[in-house]
DNA sequence: TCTGGGGTCCTAGGACCC
DNA sequence: TCTGGGGTCCTAGGACCC
């Protein structure tokens, strides 16, 4: 009788890519990009994901598609194709829930599972191969003691591997690494623990919460010691996420100038993201608009609506009126409208 | 490398009220 | 008349993640 309980984390390798390749087997084996509309000389558009053998090139995802094309000319570019991949999502999905396990999906290409079992390696490996049999897809699975540690174990156990990384063996694996290694901590604040002498996860983990307290704030400050030892969320929630907000946004291929231009496009976006919100069956409390002018200085405006509202009329007026209070001095390369929504109470 | 789109959560300051 | 302290709401921005 298994008494011991883990935490799996699940993550489909190189996603788009491969069901790209599931389409397309003839590209197998060559540089593929795929972004946008598969364009690679439309400006403004970046990678999605690019293969292995693109990758080989110094191509990556969040590259402009034009560099990707300077540096690697031979590749091949397909454009992203989100149905595609939440129906390959689903599919995989479904497999996972076949399993004696909890499923928390996060995302198309990764779930989080809890286990109850005295081989975890032997239930990753069942899922690794009922998902490739049924779906033709590869994953790696990570397992722990709670999210963070099974999230990072997915990350090492690259490609279609299985690691485990628990309270037992973190600080032997992590120690000896840089702060931004934790699922939580980027750049920016790994550079600023950087600034403050914290520089290896064994360093961030010996730190005195108090004074990460007066740098990053009551909740953050500590939480950075807590990811360093390794520590995290243990529960697998298997009801359905409830968003708290929506959102829409255009990059513009060439910068607008003409306030009229600017409302069109608004008012468009607002009229889908409110759209979006009665396909939803949710209701709207909350206008935000976003402008990014050149050079890539980005301000957002708010508003709070006195009532909750589906009224698409209301909501482009608010957005139009939110617009006015932007600077428009200076030429503008995206606008965006997001929304929040009431929560359901309980 | 001239830098997408869609999310979540936290922080800080000011307004306002008691 | 001046000032205190606390709580809550609103807004703008920052950071992170996929």
């Amino acid at each position: 009788m298994a008494t011991r309980n883990w935490i799996l984390h699940l993550d489909l390798d190189q996603f788009i890519a491969a069901v790209e390749l599931l389409r397309h087997p003839e590209l197998r084996g060559r540089p593929v990009v795929v972004g946008g509309t598969g364009d690679p000389t439309q400006p403004r558009t970046v990678a999605a994901t690019a293969t292995y053998e693109a990758r080989e090139h110094g191509v990556h995802s969040g590259m402009p598609l034009r560099t990707a094309l300077r540096r690697c000319p031979d590749a091949v570019f397909l454009p992203s194709d989100p149905p595609a991949y939440e129906a390959a999502s689903e599919r995989v999905m479904a497999v996972l829930r076949e399993f004696p396990v909890l499923v928390e999906i996060w995302g198309w290409d990764e779930a989080f599972l809890g286990a109850t079992t005295d081989d975890p390696e032997t239930l990753a490996a069942d899922l690794q191969h009922a998902v490739r049999t049924r779906t033709r897809l590869d994953c790696s699975i990570g397992i722990g003691d709670n999210k963070h540690q099974a999230k990072l174990a997915s990350a090492l156990a690259k490609p279609a591997g299985v690691r485990r990384l628990t309270t037992a063996n973190w600080a032997e694996t992590m120690n000896h690494r840089p702060t931004d290694a934790l699922w939580g901590i980027g750049a920016r604040i790994s550079k600023r623990l950087a600034a403050l002498g914290y520089h290896t996860v064994a360093q961030l983990a010996a730190a005195d919460p108090a004074e990460l307290a007066r740098h990053f704030g009551p909740t953050n400050g500590p939480w950075y010691r807590y990811l360093a030892l390794g520590k995290g969320e243990a529960e697998v929630v298997t009801t359905p996420w409830i968003a708290r907000g929506h959102s829409r946004e255009t990059t513009f291929p060439q910068d607008l100038t003409d306030r009229a231009d600017l409302a069109r496009h608004l008012t468009a976006l607002a009229g889908h993201v409110t759209q979006d919100a009665v396909d939803a069956g949710r209701e709207i409390t909350r206008v935000s608009v976003k402008v990014r002018t050149t050079p890539f200085l980005t301000r957002t405006r708010q508003s709070k609506l006195p009532a909750p509202t589906t009224d698409p009329a209301l909501v482009t007026r608010t957005a139009l009126d939110i617009l006015d209070r932007h600077d428009l001095t200076h030429p503008v390369r995206l606008i965006g409208v997001a929304v929040e929504y009431t929560m359901p109470k309980e």
